[in-house]
Formats: structure tokens, sequence, C-alpha cells
DNA sequence: TTGCGAAACGTTATGCTATAACATACAGAC
DNA sequence: GTCTGTATGTTATAGCATAACGTTTCGCAA
């Protein structure tokens, strides 16, 4: 294992070790029992490539990082953002990206990434909310 | 027209003047002729109320803004987003919020908020690539 | 017309996110 | 052991966003 890799592995372990969603510098406090001297460049060269590789997933709404939740061979997930816990639940859907390649086709638009993210309540959540009020 | 419609519309012209993105501070800038003294918080207030209203949308995948091209009464639209030109395309798509309203009501989920974004290459960059490269 | 109060703006300061540029250290090949 | 590419460390800075509080504006009511 490379010096690269390991590093990779160390910040996916705290990522999975986490349910929700870790900022950049979330991930370095995590990370400097191990490495005291690490520095932001480190993390997001290391984020970097995990994103790349499809092993972490960035999410744009909230500028902060997870685990992928599902080994998926495309690329593209739908994430469900918990505006409450923070929790963050990753669904497939290849209907929407059909959709997707069908809006993009219209224009000519030749996409290479996609960003779909639900931002709301969990189900937990909601239902908590439920019996608080009921 | 009150102090904070006023903003909002000086705003609103600034980003329809722009085809691309703007970031909040290149909308200040923008501004700085007709408000020497704005600053920051200014900006992101009027931004947050014309957001809410769906007369600009926020591209989260660039921390950048941009007026609405629709008009539209659903919240939601898909965003194209040109890597090389900055352009970007609004595509609205009942499709894929059905989609989503599916995803979201197999695990409880409960949204108040979509992003979805494509990034990637606009018809135009497109052929202008294929047209350089024969 | 004057005074009040809400809303919006200005000011100051700061925190969070991300990257540029360059130096150093590591690991594997030879 | 040296060479070499790659990754990390270091320093600095750029860019995005908001907290907290003071000041201005402006409609409205007395
Ligand atoms: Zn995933
Ligand atoms: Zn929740
Ligand atoms: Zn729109
Ligand atoms: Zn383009």
């Amino acid at each position: 294992m490379t010096r690269g890799e390991q590093m990779q592995a160390d910040i996916l372990s705290v990522l999975m070790a986490q349910d929700g969603v870790m900022s950049a510098y979330d991930i370095m406090d995590a990370l400097k029992g191990s490495y005291p001297k690490i520095a932001p460049p480190t993390v997001y060269r290391a984020l970097s490539a995990l994103t790349k590789a499809g092993q972490v997933h960035r999410l744009e709404s909230r500028n902060g990082y997870m685990a992928c939740q599902h080994d998926h061979a495309e690329e593209t997930a739908v994430l469900s953002i918990c505006d409450d816990c923070g929790a963050v639940e990753e669904t497939a859907s290849n209907k929407i990206l059909d959709d997707l390649a069908y809006v993009a086709k219209k224009s000519g638009f030749v996409p290479s990434r996609h960003v779909i993210e639900m931002i709301g309540t969990c189900g937990d959540c909601a239902s908590a909310e439920r019996d608080a009020s009921s």
C-alpha cells in the first residue's frame, strides 16, 4: 500500500465511522491523531482521489463529504440530506439518469458529472416531529 | 418600491446582464458603482430573498448565482452548467420531479428543496471542440 | 409634522472552504 | 546507495459566507 493509498484508506475509515456529512476540516481534525502535522491540501488531495474513484461523495449543497454507501458502478447517486439530524441516504436511480440524459440530448449538452440532492427531513425525524406534535 | 426591492431589482438586473454564473463577490463588485459602500451581508441578504422567491438560482456546485430563465412555477429546475464557457441552461422536468418524489416516498423522506445540476460541456462548446479536432 | 418602529443597509470582524506554490520526505527501481 | 516520481508538509492566500451590532431609511400613526 502506497502512502497515498494509506491516507485515502484512513480518510475513508474516518468517513465510514460517521453517519452523516463531514467537512474537510472535520476530517482533518479526526486525523490529527495519526497525522499530527496534517494540513488542508493533503486532505483535499485525498478527497479528490476518493471522489474521482466513487468511494466518497461530495455534498455540494453542504460543502461536505461522505463515504459511498453502495459500491455502485454508476457515478451518480441521489443524496437525501436531512436538515435535522444530518443523516444522508444514498439511492441509485437509473430512471433519473435516463431523464437527465434526455434533457441533455435535447440541447446537445454533454454531461460529465451529475449532482442530485434532496434537502429536507428524513423519515425518522419526520415521524419524531409528528409524535412530538400529537 | 422599498429599499429592499430596489436592491433586489438591481442585483437581478446585474445577473440578467450576464449569461453565466456570478459569485456573490462578482455581484458586489458590479454594484460598487451604484452602491459605493456595499458589503457582503447586503448582497447575501438580497440573494437569499431572490432565491427564496425563485427569481435567482444558486448553483451549488459552483457557489454561484444566476437569474432564473423561466418564471417557472415549480421551485425546481435542472441546471446544465458548461465547464468551458460558464453558460448555464435551465430546463424544467416534471418527470425528474416525479422520480425524486418516488425516491423520497420510499424512505419517508420529506424534501423541502432539490438540487439538480449537470456539469459538462454545452452544445456550442462541444461542437466547437469537434470542429477544432477535425 | 413629528416621532416611532420595523426593515434594510453598513460596519467590523471573523469563520469556514479551498487552493497556489514551493520545500521536504518517502518508497520502489536500478 | 542513488535516483526519481509521487505524496505529503509548509506557508500563504484567495474565495465564500455569516455573526453581531450600529445606523439609516421610510411608512405610518398620533
Ligand atoms: Zn455512492
Ligand atoms: Zn433526520
Ligand atoms: Zn428558474
Ligand atoms: Zn459552453
